[in-house]
DNA sequence: GCACCAACCAAACAGTTGCTTGGTAGAGTA
DNA sequence: TACTCTACCAAGCAACTGTTTGGTTGGTGC
């Protein structure tokens, strides 16, 4: 057995950098083992010195990203921020996020719902609830505290936010013509302000 | 030969629409010929009747589907409404779309990049840039009489409502809490008048 | 010189894939 | 009765899938 969980050589990051570039590309189903060592310069059975299955790369590579993206969330939930701040520096770390890992968001937007129907990707759907609590809570104080208008639905302005900032990842690219932070300066004007006139 | 492109059988359209919903549940890649024929409840060889391959399948779904879509757009560009309006109607039209063709937005958004890469999909880039014209027009012409914003990047505020709206679809269901045109209506909100408190 | 090890190769495996072929049941028509 | 047509079945093909196995290579430590 290769993968006891604590193993992290710089080949098997780099294996693993270039399985999620080709499952943010292709798809995780459509990318092939053979697909992933190719790009790699070896054979598909070298992959399984590194890793035990197609299904434990992906799931290293949604699991990390995870683990990273919740840490960052809160610490700026447990801060001492009102709602707006908040709002704002969530949507900011998101923005950053998708520059730091697009594949593993671009994979967790395309192949997470497949995925999660497998007992194993379980955590998917526990993270979605958990993600969806934060967000929910943010947006609730900030109705409640006069941050954000009352006259809207919360849970469609929540799918609104989520869907905006972390869909970007379909057409973002590091070096791009705008930087993550200049889109999420972007993004969070025609969020709170809106696109028509002032 | 089964399919001569007049071909319009109810059958057909039965498998069509059966096919449709595999590819947008599970992606076009990871639907296989059988997943189609069991859910339809013959065999898969059976398809080949109505349909030359897997791949027309998709290809006539999609292009029927932007057909449709386009015609309804072209009436509003050509219409003699204001920036303002027009960019609400498009917005309303593109509701209504994910409300009628779940299935084929589906498709669309998750398949579509790969797809296009083959030459027999051209017409999705094609199709692609006619959309981004169209959009970027109402856009362009909003700020220019003052409907929009002037401050903000154009590109990114195409990008914003193209987004915003599309990927609607990957929770949008008929028959659910909001209609598409309550969708629609808390939507223009957001994107028209923001967040923050009036 | 020897043992050890990570990384990889070469070859094969059983199952799945899209698709083809030749045939058939049943309804409509003359 | 004979013909035609649509829709389908039954069986199989070659290519591709993820994965396994036993062996090889080149480097490191002693």
């Amino acid at each position: 057995m290769a993968s006891n969980g604590t193993n992290a050589s710089s080949r098997r990051a780099e294996l693993l950098a270039i399985a999620a570039e080709l499952f943010a590309a292709r798809g995780f189903r459509a990318t092939t083992v053979r697909d992933i060592a190719d790009a790699a310069g070896i054979l598909s059975g070298s992959l399984y010195h590194h890793f035990d299955s197609k299904e434990s790369m992906v799931d290293e590579i949604l699991s990390t990203f995870q683990a990273g993206l919740f840490e960052e969330y809160d610490a700026v939930l447990t801060s001492a921020d009102d709602a707006r701040n908040k709002l704002e520096r969530l949507v900011r770390i998101s923005f950053d996020a998708i520059h730091r890992n697009r594949p593993a968001v671009a994979i967790f937007q395309n192949d997470a719902a497949v995925l999660a129907e497998d007992d194993r990707f379980d955590y998917l759907r526990t993270n979605n609830e958990r993600f969806r609590t934060m967000w929910m809570g943010v947006i609730d104080e900030g109705i409640r505290t006069g941050a954000l208008r009352d006259d809207l639905d919360p849970v469609l302005t929540y799918r609104f936010i989520r869907d905006t900032v972390w869909v970007a990842v379909a057409w973002y690219r590091p070096g791009g013509q705008f930087s993550a932070a200049e889109v999420a300066d972007q993004y969070l004007a025609i969020l709170l302000e809106g696109l028509g006139p002032r």
